[in-house]
Parts: structure tokens; sequence; C-alpha cells
DNA sequence: GACATGACGGCAC
DNA sequence: AGTGCCGCCATGT
């Protein structure tokens, strides 16, 4: 059995990395961005956004909005991930999200926080 | 097994 | 305020 070759994660017994950040970032709103950090911190690995960013590159753009998710700086450090240079900020615009123009998004604006305590 | 790398962040200078 | 270095976790060579 080809077994799962998925990080077991000593910070996440139970489901795997990649799943965690995942269902994190599908939470996130249309029209709305989180950050690296923010993730991680969820994920109790603050020191380690980078994880996130790498889980997120083995991430099924069909499935997981990773265009959602910026660095701290709201950079679209991912963009290169993508199809085309510019298929990121244009899911983005296409969702309402407003950038500034130096072209990094409008955290003021369309930060998203997950709110634990509902 | 060691070393280098990565969609980052924080802190020091 | 801008630049640089280190940390942190997992992966590939």
């Amino acid at each position: 059995m080809k077994k799962n070759t998925l990080p077991s994660s000593r910070t996440n017994p139970g489901k795997t990395f990649y799943e965690k950040v995942y269902e994190l970032v599908r939470r996130i709103p249309a029209g709305k961005v989180t950050t690296y950090g923010i993730i991680a911190e969820e994920l109790s690995i603050r020191s380690a956004a980078r994880m996130v960013g790498w889980a997120l590159n083995h991430a099924d753009l069909e499935t997981v909005p990773a265009h959602r998710v910026v660095n701290r700086n709201g950079e679209l450090t991912g963009k290169g991930h993508f199809p085309t240079p510019d298929t990121m900020r244009r899911m983005l615009e296409t969702e309402g999200v407003s950038f500034r123009p130096d072209g990094s998004v409008n955290l003021e604006r369309h930060l998203f926080r997950f709110t634990r305590s509902l």
C-alpha cells in the first residue's frame, strides 16, 4: 500500500498538514484574502509559515482557492505558481479584491481572519 | 545521513 | 524605513 507520503506532522497528529491547510484556505470567502502567517498560526507553527506555501504548492488549484493567500505585505508571492503570472491577480479582482498602486492587495480592506470564537 | 531549498515571518542592524 | 539574517518544518538530491 502506498503509504501516504503526506507529512505526518508531529504538530498535526490526526489530519495531515496538507488537509489542515486546505481546509483553512477553503474557509476564506471570495473577496477576502489571508496570509501565510495567519494560517501557520492557526496550525500552531507560526514560525514555519513557509510550510503553508509549500503545502499550497502541492494543492489542487481546482478545489483550493490558493489565490486567496498572500504574504504579510499583501504581495502575490505565489503568482508564479499559477498558469500565468497574472492569473492570481485576475481571480482576486474578479472576486472583488482591490489592489494598491504597487500591486499588492489592500489588506486593510480584504484581510480575512479565522474566527475561532463565534 | 548531510546539505540545500522553499508561495514566509520576525527581529536585528 | 529598508535590508539582511536566522528560524522552522518537510522534501529532494
